[in-house]
DNA sequence: GATGAATGAGTGTTCATTCAT
DNA sequence: GATGAATGAACACTCATTCAT
């Protein structure tokens, strides 16, 4: 309860160039700004990151292993097929609030970056769409859900997740608000649209 | 109606542009690559296009457009809830497996923009959300589909839809393959996943 | 007769480069400024050549592969121990007279460089050397020289001749003081300094 | 008199920069680097010296002087040119030895320095030239040594002198090959190399 | 109209130097 | 005195854009 607000400087830095990067975009952001940002020299910068580079997968790498780790754990707290996907969309539509472009925009510039990072990337993303494949499977072998293509329907509630918050608005969605739409969101999947 | 072989210079250097943006971003193009792409030479381009920005947007602006027409005429060409948004991922998908990277991450990184082009851009995106939301209201008020939340429904749609296709692997689906991938979403969309 | 001002972009480059690099060496030498020399644009040194160093070590080689063909030329117009030397000699003041700081602060800071470089630079001073013992050795069996150790006498004729010039002066030497110069170095090397 | 391994850390600094330079020339050495050699923080050279160039000034500055006292000192315990020169080549090829990149290349990258130092240097060059000169010239009056140019042949003795050892490799010869080396190259000096 | 040689603004990165601890 | 984290001036290099031919 009581720490907090110390933060090393590489954690100040990671912290701005989050932002900066969210906001501008890998190319268009200078780390000059970055430093700004944190209120540090230029310099300082690269005491901590070899190259804008580093910086820039170090913070990727970062978000993404602490959004798995909140999936994992909330998922952990529920139990039910439709409890457990309506958590796991409630964590990345909180994550995403956060970091919407940028990890976004990550995962689709993927020619970016050297082999190592961007195999790192897809097994992150597959990682997400096996929590999903898991979850149905479970349903499937306790018989609350129809025997279906795991890793299809994974994709398809996976992307449609990460529309449910539309990408051109920084809306900021009350937490009530939230959950109605992820009631709603569980319904179509679950139940479907037809009459 | 004429035939196609005959392309004047400027369409030339916008098939070219859309090669490599695609392949490579807009950051990472070289207006240099695209002029030998097209066998012209790098002063030739800006005899057609004012800057690299207006070559990139004039290329988005027309694949999107064209985009648009096929999904509309493709829609229209069916009728039923279920063959309509078919044809409508059929569309996207074809499209998809062309585009992919370039259109994607367009719609990601409208950071790069200017405020018109990229309200255009939004326009356009919730244009196709629109196209979802009418096929299924009029599902509704034939009584197929379900009095729902069209415009959650086609973000949780279209999204799916823009998952099917791994993001980082370029598959190339045969057409059969497609069929049974549009009819086994469709059922989960439509009937739900639920026993 | 008739040609000769004509110039192409990358000879004038090279030419300021050596102008510059030989008053200032490598490190405190700027492009901007080599560029200036030139009466060209930063930018245009690097159509012609890939980086600094590309450019430092193209100046290099031509001037080493233009002087050892200078000397290679002016022995062959000559005949006799003495008279080959001298011209030796006589080539190496006049080319050393143009690029002295440069070519000679080379052979010294060669760990500046990448190994194949380095050995290519040792192979040229390793050629000079062979051209004087070939000489003496010949001499020797035209009986005009002792038996002597080659080698040892070709490095010390051939530091000797690169302190003939004093390294601090820009002295430029008149061709009548240089022949004088010469006829007594010669002397000291080939009949002794002892009564 | 007392000893020697006590060493202020002012020495110390001098040792590690000596070291370092000779490695890597002025341009690429890094204060820090020197400081880790000396075992010690980088800001603490900054305790003991104004700058970098200032310390490398200052190690120049040393060596010349201790380089100097050898010779001067090794020369008095002579006799007789030809001992003399001997001794001076002695001295020389064993300072060399340590120092060979650094001293050498410092003589020739004079252009770094401000005037003062620079024209130190050259005093400091002259001086050398100057002790082979007194030399020769003693002969001469003793009638041992023909009468000559006595700076010329100083240059030339110096300059071969500074080409025995090679400059490219780190050879270490043995002190008895180092005195079959002098006997020869004395040899050369002193008789010439015709029959 | 077509070209590509020339340009220079812009930026990532290094490293000597400073200064608070 | 000793330190090393912080700094920012300096510079190599890229590439969109221009313009003389």
């Amino acid at each position: 309860m009581s720490g907090g607000i110390v933060q090393t400087k590489r954690e100040l830095i990671r912290e701005a160039g989050l932002k900066i990067f969210s906001q501008k975009g890998f190319h268009k952001t200078k780390i000059e700004e970055i430093a700004q940002e944190a209120g540090i020299g230029k310099g300082t910068v690269y005491e901590y990151f070899q190259s804008k580079e580093q910086l820039f997968k170090e913070i990727i790498r970062e978000e993404m292993e602490s959004f798995d780790a909140q999936i994992r754990q909330g998922i952990g707290q529920h139990s039910g097929t439709r409890e457990k996907l309506k958590e796991l969309m409630r964590q990345c539509i909180k994550t995403w609030q956060r970091f919407q472009p940028l990890i976004r925009s990550t995962m689709m510039e993927t020619s970016l970056f050297d082999v190592p990072f961007r195999n790192w990337l897809i097994k992150q993303h597959h990682q997400r769409l096996l929590y999903i494949k898991e979850i149905v499977e479970e349903g499937t072998r306790r018989q609350d859900i129809k025997g279906i293509n795991g890793m299809l329907f994974a994709r398809l509630f996976y992307g449609g997740m990460s529309f449910l918050l539309n990408p051109f608005e920084e809306q900021q969605l009350q937490p009530a608000a939230i959950e109605d739409l992820l009631e709603e969101t569980m319904e179509y999947y679950l139940n479907g649209i037809k009459q």
